[in-house]
DNA sequence: CGTAAGTTTGACTTACATCAAGTTTTGTGG
DNA sequence: CCACAAAACTTGATGTAAGTCAAACTTACG
């Protein structure tokens, strides 16, 4: 509950109030499915997990990738039913928030309603930044924003801001990306012989972070 | 305020209690800003709007283009600060709804605060539709469903399932979905040849919504 | 009615995809 | 703990969708 609860910690005494519950998954498995009734937020306590959509046709878009301190679900609540699955990438522990428990603390708090509405805006803000990188940059500008992205979100949790572990295969990125995964590959091998990062499989490490903030933000003609 | 007042009616006499005011926009004019404060949603009334986010190195992503009944402004909440700017594609009309009004109402009404709730899900959801869009599809597969997801609101809210007319120019609709002017424009005009639709301007007519559909779905490669 | 903004179309270039082969890492059962 | 199969990753050669540059045409508007 993270990102949610320190927000909140003078308006909510969260885990008492909500009486929340716990999941564990291992790595691979899904939490919810697309179609699947919604009922509540879960907040991933830790481990990382992704958001996946999926077209008619099996391609499958990785909308987000969550880590502890996130909140995820909501796109369930629009109609009652998940349009998007979640699954973890690595071994996971979640909160369930029963979503009525919420709006009836958002009813008696302002506080605590303002930041519920924050967090729903927070994440329409993300995704917005998420089609700015996928609707204007090229492939070496959103795989630089991508790691400065991942880096950041784990540094505002106290870890690193220049080494972080991916959790997802290449092929993984590329569906978050819009890149096929030799695409990913042939860019961490650059990036790393052009010394902006250094590349061990999932461990990266970012040597060079202006040069990348530079890359994202060069023209992209 | 259709959309939301709409699938309100019950529960919000709307005009009533939030006092709304109205904003007039001329053709080409800015409703808000990016970094502007936050203080009220706005419901589209009539005419046509887009919201636009920019890279600090001036590139523009039309996040979305928004017809009577949308509400807009959803990015303000998360940080009191819009991110987002907004502005009209031809002169509009538009609800001011300051925002601490619709909290109360939320505090006050389960099915307000529900209504509340589903339409920021429901932004979440379309944005993610839109990265699906982007990340997985070729040129002609998004200009297809980008034809087709705008005959369906405009249908949505009683005008014809066929007929369109943009409010984008080529360049616009080339910022929304990532791609440049000339190609949306040989595109129309290759839909056209293929008897897909038919292009007048900026009036098109969907022909085959069939084909547009399965054209959607094709496997990108 | 004339100028600017928007659009179309063509010729050429390029970033990324595809196909393919080989290497490394991961995970599992003996 | 090792063996070995499957999954993940890297790298090269080649193809192609879409970008770029350029010029002409059309529409909108002061």
């Amino acid at each position: 509950m993270h990102a949610f609860c320190v927000s909140n910690s003078a308006a909510l005494p969260a885990d008492g109030v909500l009486a929340v519950s716990r999941v564990r998954l291992r790595k691979g498995e899904t939490l919810v499915r697309a179609g699947e009734a919604f009922a509540a937020l879960y907040a991933v306590r830790s481990g990382t997990c992704k958001s996946v959509l999926v077209t008619p046709d099996g391609q499958e878009q990785i909308v987000d990738c969550h880590i502890a301190g996130d909140i995820v679900g909501t796109d369930g609540i629009a109609t009652g039913e998940h349009d998007c699955a979640i699954a973890a990438l690595e071994d996971s522990e979640l909160c369930v928030l029963p979503f009525d428990h919420l709006e009836a603390l958002a009813r008696a708090s302002n506080e605590f309603q303002r930041n519920l509405h924050a967090l729903l805006s927070r994440e329409i803000r993300r995704e917005r930044k998420t089609m700015l990188i996928l609707g204007t940059m090229r492939a070496e500008q959103r795989l630089a924003a991508f790691l400065l992205d991942l880096a950041d979100r784990y540094a505002a949790r106290g870890y690193s801001a220049t080494e972080v572990v991916l959790r997802m295969t290449r092929e993984d990125i590329g569906r978050h990306l819009g890149m096929k995964l030799e695409t990913v590959s042939r860019l961490f091998s650059r990036f790393d012989q052009e010394g902006l990062i250094r590349v061990h499989g999932r461990e990266v490490k970012l040597v060079d972070r202006d040069a990348l903030h530079q890359l994202v933000q060069s023209a992209t003609q």
